[in-house]
DNA sequence: ATATTAAAGGGGGAAATTCCCCTCGTTTAA
DNA sequence: TTAAACGAGGGGAATTTCCCCCTTTAATAT
């Protein structure tokens, strides 16, 4: 009987580790090796004498390139290797991201350890693995596309804005340390509140919390 | 051979089962019982038929009842069961306030296997479990503890107006929810900016943000 | 039993900052 | 060559911040 072979890629080697063991728990899978980051995929793909996967167990989380990242590395290059993504974030956005990003499926850590077994071999047979919490995201995707003030692109200059905003510093003291007239900073503030649809400076700061940009 | 019995509470169940596994690996370990959060290690200690414990392995970050309540309740209750605290937040303070509420060691998520039995046997052993992080935070222990803005006694209405400080209304709303006048709030802002050391609303937002508030 | 202190609630006034319009000149890329 | 992105600015209103000040109530200490 052919194994199902499985990458696992979580900086937490502890779990990554305990995870091993209760993956090859079942005879029919098999973990061909452990990475701590997405950087490492690429290096792990790009060796000669590489055991190519049948699935990619992602973290979201990870130092250096994260899992959105590494999932849309791996859809990219190598589109025949299936990613489940597993961590602990069940935020709508990250969820999207990652089946954006190629994800065939998204898995919390507060699972139960038959229901991991229980996916990978969904998403081995039937090419992905959705669950209600995925319906629901996708439902709402539309909506949340459809919203403007979803999927904002902010320009460099605005993003740099934004995380000084988001320190305790007038804006004078951002203009200076942006070597910027105050009244140009005011006014990527005015353009940063209409894109984000926020009314206050506290608003800018529940914005980059919420998309984790400080 | 007598085995070292080890309680596992974590609210992650995929890892708390696959760390059962990892623990189980050595012979001389067994893993009595795995609980999802602090008030289940209460309940399970409160049962008559109990398999007592020698060490618990705790995570910090629960729902209900977290890692530090339950680590002080069983460092009053159970004073002969040994905890260490094993997370992935590898904050000064998360580890000060799990030493004090009686932790006999700190690991974090990313550490390998060999490191957690390691630490589990030093701790049976020896009764605590000092890494060099645990060192440098103790170390600076007190200067944090001589700086009167740590460990700061939020009165309910104070930390009320700070939530709702961290939301979009301007203070003349926030006065309206709480039913007070503008300059009530006021006052308790500026008590707050004085207690938090911050010197804007920014501040707080952030102080809220540290401290897990919001 | 009385003074002291802490907590909660309220105010006046002024300065600083934030917010909200709207205009203008470059440069740069489609 | 029209649109963006970037940088700069004026004027004014609203909000925040920062000083002072006050009363009531309840608990605590002397």
């Amino acid at each position: 009987m052919k194994k199902i072979k499985i990458l696992i890629v979580d900086d937490h080697q502890l779990f990554s580790e305990a995870l091993k063991g209760l993956i090859e728990d079942k005879d029919n899978f098999e973990v061909v090796d452990q990475l701590v980051n997405g950087q490492e995929v690429q290096e792990f793909f790009n060796t000669e004498n590489a055991v190519i996967p049948d699935l990619v167990l992602m973290d979201v989380q990870m130092p250096i390139v994260n899992g959105i990242d590494a999932t849309a590395w791996l859809t990219e290059n190598h589109p025949e290797i299936k990613t489940l993504a597993l961590t602990m974030d069940n935020e709508e956005n990250t969820i999207l991201k990652m089946l954006r990003a190629g994800a065939k499926g998204y898995l919390l850590k507060d699972i139960h350890p038959t229901v991991l077994h229980q996916a990978i071999e969904e998403t081995i047979e039937k090419g992905f693995y959705y669950t209600e919490q995925i319906n629901d995201t996708l439902l709402h995707a539309n909506k949340i596309d459809r919203n403007p003030l979803n999927h904002v692109e902010l320009k460099p200059r605005e993003l740099e804005l934004l995380k000084y905003a988001c320190q305790e510093m007038t804006y004078k003291e951002i203009a200076e340390k942006m070597f910027l007239s105050p009244k140009t900073v005011d006014g990527y503030r005015e353009r940063l509140f209409v894109k984000l649809n926020v009314k206050s400076r506290i608003g800018l700061v529940l914005y980059a919390i919420k998309e984790n940009i400080i």
